[in-house]
Parts: C-alpha cells; sequence; structure tokens
DNA sequence: AAGTAAAAATAACAACTGTTGTGATAAGGT
DNA sequence: ACCTTATCACAACAGTTGTTATTTTTACTT
C-alpha cells in the first residue's frame, strides 16, 4: 500500500465524518480517530487541513466527472447526455452522502474567497464536459440550432443542484423517477421540433 | 427600541459577519464586534448561539416570504406566480447575500439533523405557498390539468435553488435576464396548450 | 431623588482547535 | 546485523470557542 493509497484513507475517513458529524466538526482528532489512528497519520499526510479536505472534495468529484467521462464510450446521442446527468444525481444513498460532502464544502466556503475560487473552477469543469455534449448534439441535429450552449450548459448544472440539494433536505422529495422525469422533460425542451 | 428591535439588530450583525466570514467564523465575540459591542448584548439576547443563528436565518427566510405573499395582491395568474418565483432569485446583489445566508446554513446544517429538520419545515412553508398557486393556476385552466402539483412545487423550488447556487458560486454565471427566462421557460411549459 | 429592573461590560471557565516538534516503531535495502 | 527512511504516536503549544457568573452602567418608575 503506497503512499498515495494511505492518503485517499484518510480523506474517506475524513469524508465519513465529515457526512456524520459535519463539515466544521470534523477536526483532525476526529478524522485520526475515524481512521482508527493518532493524529499524527493525519498530519504526516496532509500539510494542514485546508490540504487535506480539499482533496476529500477533489475524491468526491473526480469520481463522479469519471463516471460521466466513462459514458461517452458506452452511449450516444441525446441518451449520453441524459446518462451523464443521471449519474450526478442522488438516487442512491450513497450518491446522497457524495451531495452531503458537497453541500457542506460548499456552505463551508462562504466567507472564503478561495474556496469559492475551488468551486468555481470544478464547476467550470462540469460546464464544459457538458458543453462539450451539447455542442456534439448541436452538431448532430438533435437539440436546436438557436440555443446557447454556455447558457444551457449552466441551466442542466442548476438543475442537477436543485434537485440534489431538494434530496438531501428531503430524501423522500425526489423519487428516482422522478429525477429522472425532470431531467428527460428538460432536455426534452432542448430537441429539435421534426 | 423594544426587546425585539434590539434582537434584530443583533441578528443583523450576525448575518453580515456570516456573509464576510462564513458562518462557523461568526463567533459570539465577532458578532459582539460587528454590533459594536460586548459579547454581553449577544447572550443577553439569545439563550446560546443555536438561537441566534436559527433566527438569523428566519429573518432571511421571512423576508422574502412576506415578499411573496404581497404578490397575491398585487398580480395575477400565470405573472403572479412568475412574481413570486423572481423574489426568491438572487438577481440584485443585496439577494446575493440573503443566499449567501442560506448556503452557509445549509452547509452548516449537514451532520446537525435538527438543524436539517429546520430546514424542512421552512422548504415545507414554501412548498404550500407555491402549491397553493399551482392549485389557483390550475382551478383556472391556465396549467395543464394532469400535473403533478406537489411534484411541480418541488420542482419549481429546485430551480429556484440551483440557479441560486450557480450565483452564489459564480454571480456572472446567470445575468438577471437569463434567471428570468429560465423561470419563464419553465412555467410555460406547465402551461395549457390552448 | 431613590429605588428597581433591564441592559451591557467584563472576566473567567473548561473544552476544543490546528499546528509543531520530539520520540518511538516498523520496513526495507545493503 | 546495521543503517536509513517512512510511518506513526504522543505531548505540548498558543489561540479560540461557547457559556456562565459577576459587576457595572443605563433607563425608567415612583
Amino acid at each position: 500500500m503506497g503512499f498515495d493509497d494511505r492518503r485517499i484513507e484518510v480523506a474517506q475517513a475524513a469524508w465519513q465524518v465529515i457526512v456524520r458529524e459535519g463539515l466544521d466538526r470534523a477536526s483532525m482528532r476526529a478524522i485520526a480517530q475515524e481512521l482508527g489512528s493518532s493524529t499524527g497519520v493525519v498530519t504526516h499526510y496532509f500539510r494542514d487541513k485546508d490540504a487535506l479536505i480539499l482533496f476529500a472534495l477533489e475524491q468526491v468529484f473526480e469520481n463522479t466527472v469519471e463516471e460521466m467521462k466513462a459514458c461517452i464510450e458506452q452511449w450516444q446521442g441525446l441518451e449520453r447526455l441524459e446518462k451523464m446527468i443521471f449519474l450526478a444525481l442522488p438516487m442512491e444513498s450513497i450518491d446522497r452522502d457524495d451531495w452531503k460532502v458537497w453541500v457542506a464544502f460548499l456552505g463551508y466556503s462562504i466567507g472564503r474567497e478561495h474556496l469559492v475560487q475551488e468551486h468555481r473552477k470544478r464547476y467550470e469543469s462540469l460546464r464544459q464536459i457538458i458543453h462539450q455534449e451539447l455542442a456534439n448534439l448541436q452538431r448532430a441535429e438533435l437539440i436546436r440550432g438557436d440555443l446557447d450552449l454556455s447558457f444551457e450548459a449552466n441551466a442542466l448544472i442548476a438543475l442537477v443542484d436543485g434537485i440534489s440539494i431538494g434530496v438531501v433536505i428531503s430524501p423522500e422529495q425526489f423519487s428516482a423517477d422522478q429525477q429522472q422525469y425532470l431531467v428527460r422533460r428538460h432536455i426534452d425542451s432542448l430537441r429539435s421540433l421534426f
């Protein structure tokens, strides 16, 4: 087990504490305890707390992005975009934990400009991926030609964020089917009219 | 100046510190300093910190809800729903601060079940207001009769949440016009087809 | 003007924070 | 076996936290 693997283990412990107790209560000591070791381990693998929670967030983000990119080889056309969006949604309870970390971090960023910038960076990656998909669909004339793709990419991301926050607060608010229906309805409204 | 007025002043100081420095750094001392007094004032008007930040959140929430309810006497039909949604959106920078507090609180709630419940309570109020509006519109046959109104109310709230989070992270992401366009497009898709 | 209650200031409390430094332990290579 | 290095444990640090208790100040009533 290498250095990077251990780092991920520490980050996962952090991740669990955040979900269970909240981000501001995820202290070095709490994380070490979750890991079953001393704080020495945590400080050994991460320069400071900022580096740790940033790494934990990056894990959550990267997992989803990797899955989304894997869609590109598995699907085509409108269905591909649909499946990509589905992956980001909290349809299973495990995804709900990812979203809890994401939301906790979102709130924690308020008043910390450098963390807001971290979020911007990640939303920018997402925007690029979606925009790329929309451009493909537009070239294939599967969606309307008069759409502002940057705007529509933002709109899709907003849809996902909105649904997910609803689910984080009230898990029973949107069933998996309802989440899918909302996405389908949105994507449908972008389709070419013939 | 009465007791309640002073309470609101303290809450507003808290509100400003949260926007500027973040919720977890909004300590009793920081809030007292923002208020220009000692911590004694803060503790005198609020049992504990939880009561203070909960009251501050309630202020943010109630202001918006009051404005939304005021719409009922000023507008009619589809336009009324539209205006109500517009009020919740961060179209001006002042609204953006409200949303910062909201998002900060949202993240702070992760891992604190009693705070999540507070959010649920407030989202439930919103849902009721929107649901009421949709029911009126359906009775007037201005929106389709086959809509699941509870679901559609949630969808509208999700739309607002999604847009607003986007704006909190990247203020330039959605212009006021674009926010309005998104809401209009969504509401349009609910309209009766004749 | 005296007395009373609200308001505010101040000080102290124990608990917890991130960080740092110093040893201990284990692993792996020569 | 010996040395080196990575890994981890532990203790101590200065600072901050929410809360409480006590004292001072202010405001208002009688």
